[in-house]
DNA sequence: GCCAACGTTGGC
DNA sequence: GCCAACGTTGGC
């Protein structure tokens, strides 16, 4: 099984708007970058685990632990002129390149893992997402470093 | 195919 | 609100 880190500003979608969510379930639309798109479509698998972040807020702070619930499929919003995440060339060209996976809040921590607090923890010094400039929106986390961020979140399920 | 200019992300 | 770092675009 693998592990993932995925970002998102509260002010748009926040970890609890995943809990209140229908069946804690969502797709998680609106990714436009190759990469992490790549990710998405080739590498992250039904059942893996993923860190939520809180990113440009006020903690920012990994909030929980959601399951891959669906593996990659077209986001459609990219060819909704109603959407948000809309992508007008895409539809120009009547092909849609983007992908996204479905997601389950799994358990909330009840202790937010604030940046700061992923900083000071040694085994975590080469997380992607601590690194100056890193905007991948969606980042592999290694197993060893997964554990490290359990244990300092102390989840409880949903 | 290079690379400068641009728009965006996201920490500070 | 600022601005560094990044990904993308488009002229050549």
């Amino acid at each position: 099984m693998n592990h993932w880190l995925m970002k998102t500003e509260p002010s748009v979608f926040s970890f609890e708007d995943l809990v209140k969510a229908p069946k804690s379930t969502t797709p998680w639309e609106g990714v436009r970058n190759y990469q992490a798109r790549n990710l998405m479509r080739d590498s992250i698998k039904m059942g893996d685990l993923v860190l939520i972040y809180h990113s440009n807020a006020e903690p920012m702070a990994v909030m929980g632990v959601a399951e891959v619930v669906k593996e990659g499929h077209p986001d459609k919003s990219a060819m909704d002129p109603k959407s948000q995440y809309f992508d007008n060339d895409a539809a120009k060209k009547g092909t849609n390149p983007w992908v996204l996976v479905g997601v389950k809040a799994k358990s909330r921590f009840t202790v937010a893992v604030t940046r700061d607090a992923l900083k000071k923890e040694k085994g975590l010094a080469s997380m992607m997402v601590l690194k100056k400039g890193a905007r991948l929106s969606v980042q592999p986390v290694t197993c060893e470093e997964f554990q490290i961020i359990l244990r300092l979140g102390k989840p409880e399920p949903i």
